[in-house]
DNA sequence: GTCTATAAGGGGATAGAC
DNA sequence: GTCTATCCCCTTATAGAC
């Protein structure tokens, strides 16, 4: 039963979030879209011009959220090995896979430019992010400060998309575990060892 | 035009391989098809009971095609660090994305048993014949003991087939290189420093 | 073996009533 | 604004001629 927004606008906004994710651009038709929100095909074609313009304003709205909810793992407290971990290991419903990832495999999707962009300015923020808190972690003397912070969070951010095929393949989570655990322990390798608290003062005699 | 073989069986594997690459699995229609091969829609049905046979075929096919160019960088000279670069490295068609990687995004191939089973396999094979490799530069002293190399190895299979998601989403190859870069400088940091070519016996006396 | 003909249903969009 | 009716083409498959 459906339980999402009374607004028709939004329900088939929300509606088509979900069906994309699940069978992606292709795989959605408007009509189930339509099914799933509950409303008529006039309805659809009164708030949008089609099926690219809906399915546009889905994505959009997806790669917003994720943005914030990585955003709320990378600026979180501790060093920048704990961000990027937090990021990496936070819960995930793996199975089901990125809903954005998702899209960048559609051929209509990649090659409508106005489809694309939202992918594009996602994951070129996330790698940006990334690289980010890697660059400040090597200032604060947290990091080796031979590491590639562009490079590395390139690696961060491809070892949870491909990790996501790796399970889906498999039928099995595991193998999304077993990447993001091997591509931590890289990385906690790059940490700098025994940073003591204030720097000059050994912490014992 | 077409060139392939002239064996109507060969021709209809290979065009729905070339298809499903481009198109995935529900974006590939018999009739596309039919039309790449250049035959009739009778002599698909004569071959095959219908499309999931006919893309089972060449699913199978094309995951036999990647286990031997994987194997082939893998079995190379050089040392347990090289043999993964050589993978890692390898020319890729990067904005094409892995034809197998595709399938696991797609709805109807990830919930036949059927169509799952080859990239099951594939995956599967490359993670271990990868961790293999590692494991096998431990017992040579050439990688850190310390490392873990099943989810090591997980971590590299990853980082190219979410190299390819990052890529196409960009439609620029550059994420890719710089994930697939990113991850072989942290693999380099856990190559043992400095190995006499035989122990106990430094180069200059 | 390979072809064309045919069929039942879906995809994507438009028209127009209410 | 929202609905139903209608349209044309595509999808997947079967039938049967050659």
């Amino acid at each position: 039963m459906y339980s999402g927004p009374v607004n028709t606008r939004e329900r088939l906004v929300e509606s088509a979030q979900e069906l994309l994710w699940e069978r992606g651009y292709v795989g959605t038709s408007p009509k189930a879209i339509l099914e799933r929100a509950g409303v008529g095909q006039g309805s659809m074609y009164h708030h949008f011009a089609g099926k690219s313009a809906l399915a546009l304003a889905a994505i959009r709205r997806t790669a917003e959220g994720m943005r914030e909810s990585a955003e709320e793992c990378l600026s979180g407290p501790g060093t920048a090995y704990d961000r990027v971990a937090a990021y990496l290991l936070r819960e995930r419903r793996v199975l089901r896979g990125c809903p954005i990832g998702r899209m960048a495999q559609d051929r209509d999707v990649v090659h409508s430019a106005e489809l694309r962009q939202p992918l594009d300015e996602m994951f070129g923020w996330l790698r940006g992010r990334i690289a980010e808190v890697l660059t400040e972690g090597q200032r604060r003397g947290e990091l080796a400060a031979a590491l590639d912070p562009a490079a590395t969070a390139a690696a961060v951010a491809a070892v949870v998309q491909g990790g996501y095929v790796l399970a889906r393949a498999a039928d099995d989570p595991a193998p999304f575990d077993a990447a993001v655990h091997g591509v931590l322990a890289l990385l906690a390798a790059q940490v700098t060892p025994a940073p003591a608290s204030t720097p000059g003062t050994p912490a014992a005699g």
